[in-house]
DNA sequence: CGGGTCCCCTGACCTTTGTCATAACATTTT
DNA sequence: AAAATGTTATGACAAAGGTCAGGGGACCCG
């Protein structure tokens, strides 16, 4: 679990009783492939980082058709951030793709921490500004590239993602059907033969 | 500018001596139509509230065309956040559509008060993590409804905004032309008219 | 009053992407 | 090894949305 401690310990420094204050209250647990951290209707109540493993965050729309939201991976967080937040019903499912290893915080020892440790605070401010900044980013992205780029984009930015997840997710997350991407991925092979 | 002081106090208490001292911080500024608050390139060194105006914080893609990320009124921030983060040069340009009130901190002072009024370090952690969550949300949005649908949402969400921006600015921030937005407003007419 | 400028609308045509149907291949299960 | 299941590919056709060109109204400014 000091995968965890370590992990914070990069971005702000920890005394050893603030990291054995925060070591006390989280969890770690395992799920299979295909189970769900949480599910659509939930009120999600626990932080996860994945320790190992791959999870997707996807929702379904009014026809019933996925949209995958995001991808984690080894030291990432996973989960309905508003759900978490809120404390109100999630909108999206989050699944593991393959065996996961997580550790977890609660809901009520996160904010318990936030007060007691307010390096812990800053830490999750900063975690927050950076996904906020590249989620602002994806919108820019989804607007002023093709999805032509934006998967030629993909596999750059995160090509351990894309060796792990199946096509038809990836095209999911693009916001592409699997058929056009497929059709993407053939006009790629051709044009690198040339 | 108690403005500001008033609008933070609604979600985390101050003393009267922190909100002196972040008072003391503060300082206003005006700008006129049309002027700048912030470039592209420039290292974003305020973070900016809306007192009262409209701002538009947009992207300029690598064919020179506009893309509008977010509009700014009353009691919003506003500017490159990443640029602010980060202290680098901005992508996006903020560009006042009014004559347009605002109050700044410095990044410097901003920092300051992180530790000075933890408080405050809270503040900011819960407003981004609200900004995080809709911004997740406008993504889902983008890819689970159609032009016309993500339109009549803009409608009912930022119903002030439509009223005060012109509305080949609103297609540009639902990612979409002018003259797609021409044609989705005569449906939505001729439909009202049945 | 006349000429800019800004903004919105319309229509013909084109590009990108989605839908549907089918086939092929890989992986797991039995 | 056969069958079931999951994943990727391909092609015909359809729909969503973009591009380009032109026109017209509202507002300002001389």
């Amino acid at each position: 679990m000091e995968v965890l401690t370590d992990h914070i310990a990069r971005t702000v420094s920890l005394t050893e009783d603030e990291k054995s204050l925060l070591l006390s209250k989280l969890t770690s647990r395992r799920y299979l492939k295909g189970q769900y951290i949480g599910q659509e209707g939930d009120i999600t109540r626990m932080l996860t980082f994945i320790q190992q493993g791959t999870v997707r965050t996807f929702y379904l729309d009014a026809t019933g058709s996925e949209h995958i939201i995001s991808f984690g991976i080894e030291n990432w967080w996973a989960g309905d951030l508003g759900s978490l937040i809120e404390q109100k019903p999630a909108d999206y499912n989050v699944q593991c793709l393959e065996d996961t290893q997580v550790i977890q915080i609660s809901n009520d020892d996160l904010q318990f921490l936030y007060t007691a440790i307010p390096k812990l605070e800053r830490f999750f401010r900063l975690l927050i500004e950076r996904a906020y900044v590249s989620t602002q980013k994806r919108i820019v992205r989804n607007y002023s590239l093709t999805a032509k780029d934006r998967y030629v984009l993909f596999l750059e930015t995160y090509p351990e993602i894309a060796e792990r997840v199946p096509q038809y997710m990836i095209a999911s997350y693009l916001g592409i059907t699997k058929e056009f991407l497929s059709q993407i991925r053939s006009q790629l092979a051709k044009s690198e033969r040339d």
